[in-house]
DNA sequence: AGCAAGATTAGC
DNA sequence: CTAATCTTGCTA
């Protein structure tokens, strides 16, 4: 089972909400390593200064405004790549970032694609670029499609409530509730209430205080 | 051309 | 707490 195409061509935040519980699939010849999602963030087409689509069109952000259903990989901070799912109509350019996974198959190739960890540490796939190491997702991946092999998202299940926050990292668009998570999940990327002021924020602090 | 910033992570 | 590390997009 995958899900299909048109499960992704809807407003973003919806999606978001929608893909919570579902499972990350990737199959290579390594092996298949799986992952249930517990953590998600919405980046919209209107509205949302945080979204890299917010000042229009450019070659990385081109992806967004493609039809739904296909990744945005894109590479942050100098060191990790951020997988994104793209939302919306074609031409209407939303994502949602995955954050956290609970790892529910092949552990042991995650735990070897992440270096020293083991399989059972919650450190595999609890954040957003420590998940597309653990499944071995890279740049190539941009603008794949997400509904059909060999990286892809089986139905799973969610019993668990729906926490709402504010995005992680942001320094624009930082005050939207569009962070969407599994209620006392142990994967979360960040736990309720120990969020710190992120790297991007504190330099822009600093360069704005040599300004003044 | 050059430079600053960034949807993060790991290590001291 | 801070360095690592490099692509992108704008010209601070």
């Amino acid at each position: 089972m995958i899900l299909p195409q048109n499960f992704y061509s809807k407003p973003t935040v919806r999606v978001a909400r929608a893909l919570l519980g579902q499972v990350l699939v990737h199959e290579t010849p390594q092996g298949t390593a799986a992952g249930r999602i517990v953590e998600v963030e919405a980046y919209l087409p209107k509205k949302d200064p945080g979204c890299h689509a917010s000042r229009g069109k450019t070659a990385r952000n081109s992806p967004m405004f493609g039809p739904a259903g296909f990744a945005y990989v894109y590479f942050c901070y100098g060191n990790h790549y951020l997988f994104n799912v793209v939302t919306e109509k074609e031409d209407v350019p939303g994502a949602v970032l995955i954050r956290a996974l609970e790892p529910v198959e092949g552990l042991e190739l995650m735990a070897q694609r992440r270096g020293k960890f083991l399989p059972d540490d919650l450190g595999l796939t609890n954040g957003p670029g420590k998940l597309v190491q653990a499944l071995g997702i890279e740049r190539a991946h941009n603008q794949k499609a997400l509904f059909k092999k060999p990286l892809y998202l089986r139905p799973g299940q969610r019993k668990e409530k729906i926490g709402v926050t504010t995005r992680i990292g942001l320094t624009e668009g930082a005050d939207l509730p569009l962070r969407f998570f599994l209620t006392d999940n142990d994967y979360l990327s960040v736990r309720p209430g120990k969020a710190r002021p992120s790297m991007a924020m504190r330099k822009k602090m600093k360069a704005r205080a040599v300004k003044v």
